[in-house]
RNA sequence: GUGGAUGUAGCUCAGUUGGUUAGAGCGCCGGAUUGUGGUUCCGGAGGUCGCCGGUUCAAGCCCGGUCUUCCACCCCA
C-alpha cells in the first residue's frame, strides 16, 4: 500500500475479540448497575467549551479537547487578539483557544451530567440515580494503561446528602469487581479530613497543593513529599503540625481514635472523620473476607488519598487491581457538593462513581480472566457444497436459529479444507455437513471441531445434537 | 507541557566499521489430501527499511526535522 493510513494517537481500533471482551465488561458493569436503581443516561460528545472550563482544575482543563469552530473559525477572533497576533506578542493560549472554539469533547461524564441534571431540574425526580457508559477525551500523553480516548462508566446519585449512597457505592463497586473475577482494593478517605489537616496545619488555603503532595507518600516517600510541599511555599512549621499523618498505620479502627484526638480543633476535620466512621460501621462488615461476592474485595481507609479533579468536597474513592502489573487505579469517585452550583443550581448535593473500563481491559487481559466462551458466537456452520445442498441447507438454518442457537451457512462452494478452516479460525465448535450423500438420506453429519469425530444424524436430531457438548 | 528511548514483511524481531539482489520465525496463499480444520512435509507471495530533507561515490545504518509507539515526570480512568 503506497500509504498505510493511521489513527491519531492515543485512539485505537477494537477488533471483534476485543469488542466481545469490551463488551463483557460493559455488561457485567450495566448490569450491576440496574440492580442498584440506576438509570440509563447518555450525553453529547461535544459540550459547549464553557461548560467543562474550570470544573477540572489548571492541569485538567490544558487536557480538554477542544473542537474548531466551523466556517472561518478565525472571523471569530476578536481584534484586540489579532493585533496582538499581527505584532508578534504573546496571547495567552487558553484565550486564543476561547475566540477559535466554543465546543470541546466531554473530559469525563460527571460534569455534562451535573450539566444535564441544572437544565432538566424540572423534569426529574430527585434523587436522581443514572449510569453513562461513555467515551470521553483527554489531550494527554499516552502511555500504557492512558489513552486520549477512553470509556468511563459511571454511576452517580444527585440530590441526596445521605451517607447511605457512599455505602451504596462501595458495595456496588465491590459487586463488579467481584463479578469480574477481580480482586480489588477500595481505598476511601475524606476531603473534610484532609481540609482540616490543612486548617491544623495553619495554612488552610495550601489545601490542594498539601493534597496533591501527600498523595504521593507511598510512591516518593516522607522526604521527597515534604520537599514538593516547601517549594509550594507551605513553611516548615505546617510540615512539622501534619507530620504525625506520616505516623499513621493500620486500620480505619486503629488511625480513627489518633485522628479524632491530633484534629479535635477542626470542626471541619471531625465531620470527616464522622462521616468515614459511618461507611465503615455500615459497609466494613460486608467485607470480612468470606466465600461470597463480597470477599473479592477490601476496604481500606487511606489518609494519603488525595485524587486530583477539584470538585471533590466529601468522600473519596479509588480502587486499585490487587493482582496484575497495572498500578494505576481503574476506578474512582467520590462526593461533590456544589458541582450543579456552577451551573445556578445550588444546594444539590451529589455522589458517584467511574470505572475505567479500558483499565480493566488490561488488567484482566493480562490475568487471563476473561471467560472462555467470548471467543466465538456462532455454534454451527453448514458447510456449501454447491447451489442445491446451499438451498437445502437454508431450511434447517432456520429451524437452528429459531431454536435461538447461532448459525451461518459458508457463502461460497470452495473446497472444504477452506470452509473447515473458516470454523476453526472463528472458533464454532460444530460444521453440519450435508454433500449429496446426506441429503439423500435426509441426514447430516455433524463433526465436533474440538474433538474431530464426527457423527450422521436424523435431521430431526440435529438440535439436540447441538445442544450437547 | 518537560526529559528520554523506539520505528525494518500482516505480527515478533535479526541486519557487523556506511559497500552488490535486506533476512528469520510466526501468519498468509498454493500443493501433498478434488468431502475435513487444528499436527507434518514441500513450494510461493509479500518490504519506496515510519515520513521529509541533508552528508556521501554509496545510507536500513551517520546528521537534522517530523510523526508514531513506549518509558519517566506532570496528572489521571
Amino acid at each position: 500500500m503506497a500509504n498505510t493510513p493511521s489513527i491519531p494517537k492515543g485512539t485505537r481500533d477494537f477488533s471483534p475479540v476485543e469488542m466481545l471482551r469490551r463488551k463483557y465488561i460493559f455488561g457485567t458493569i450495566e448490569k450491576v448497575f440496574q440492580k442498584y436503581g440506576f438509570l440509563p443516561l447518555e450525553t453529547p460528545a461535544m459540550e459547549n467549551l464553557s461548560t467543562l472550563t474550570g470544573k477540572y482544575g489548571e492541569e485538567g482543563d490544558r487536557l480538554i479537547f477542544k473542537v474548531l469552530n466551523s466556517g472561518d473559525a478565525w472571523k471569530g477572533v476578536s481584534e484586540e487578539v489579532k493585533e496582538q497576533l499581527a505584532k508578534g506578542e504573546e496571547v495567552h493560549p487558553g484565550k486564543l483557544a476561547g475566540e477559535l472554539s466554543d465546543k470541546a469533547l466531554r473530559y469525563d461524564l460527571t460534569v455534562p451530567f451535573a450539566r444535564y441534571v441544572v437544565q432538566h431540574r424540572n423534569e426529574l425526580a430527585f434523587p436522581f440515580k443514572r449510569y453513562q457508559i461513555q467515551p470521553v477525551w483527554r489531550a494527554d500523553r499516552p502511555q500504557k494503561g492512558r489513552y486520549r480516548e477512553f470509556y468511563q462508566c459511571d454511576a452517580d446519585v444527585i440530590g441526596s446528602k445521605s451517607l447511605l449512597n457512599e455505602v451504596e457505592l462501595v458495595e456496588l463497586t465491590a459487586e463488579v469487581f467481584a463479578a469480574l473475577d477481580l480482586q480489588v482494593v477500595i481505598k476511601v478517605n475524606n476531603r473534610k479530613v484532609l481540609s482540616g489537616i490543612a486548617e491544623i496545619s495553619g495554612q488552610p488555603e495550601k489545601v490542594v497543593d498539601m493534597v496533591t503532595a501527600i498523595d504521593k507518600l507511598d510512591k516518593i516517600g516522607r522526604a521527597k513529599v515534604e520537599e514538593e510541599m516547601r517549594s509550594k511555599g507551605i513553611t516548615d512549621e505546617a510540615i512539622t503540625r501534619i507530620a504525625p499523618l506520616f505516623e499513621l498505620k493500620g486500620t480505619w479502627a486503629e488511625q480513627r481514635p489518633l485522628l479524632e484526638n491530633w484534629l479535635a480543633d477542626s470542626a471541619i476535620a471531625q465531620e470527616g472523620l464522622k462521616n468515614l466512621s459511618m461507611v465503615f460501621k455500615t459497609a466494613g462488615d460486608r467485607f470480612v473476607p468470606r466465600d461470597d461476592v463480597h470477599g473479592r474485595a477490601t476496604l481500606e481507609f487511606d489518609p494519603t488519598l488525595a485524587r486530583g479533579l477539584d470538585y471533590y468536597t466529601g468522600a473519596i474513592f479509588e480502587v486499585k487491581a490487587n493482582e496484575g502489573s497495572l498500578q494505576s487505579s481503574i476506578c474512582g469517585g467520590g462526593r461533590y457538593d456544589d458541582l450543579t452550583g456552577i451551573f445556578g443550581l445550588k444546594d444539590m448535593s451529589g455522589v458517584g462513581i467511574s470505572f475505567g473500563a479500558d483499565r480493566i481491559y488490561d488488567v484482566l487481559l493480562e490475568l487471563g480472566k476473561f471467560p472462555e466462551e467470548l471467543g466465538s458466537s456462532t455454534r454451527v456452520l453448514f458447510a456449501n457444497f454447491g447451489e442445491n445442498e446451499a438451498l437445502h441447507c437454508l431450511k434447517l438454518l432456520r429451524q437452528v436459529r429459531e431454536a435461538a442457537i447461532a448459525a451461518e451457512l459458508y457463502p461460497d462452494a470452495v473446497k472444504m479444507a477452506k470452509q473447515f478452516k473458516y470454523a476453526d479460525d472463528k472458533g464454532i465448535p460444530f460444521v453440519a455437513i450435508i454433500g449429496e450423500n446426506e441429503m439423500k438420506q435426509g441426514i447430516v453429519t455433524v463433526k465436533d471441531m474440538k474433538t474431530g469425530e464426527q457423527k450422521a444424524v436424523k435431521e430431526g436430531e440435529l438440535l439436540t445434537q447441538l445442544g450437547q457438548g
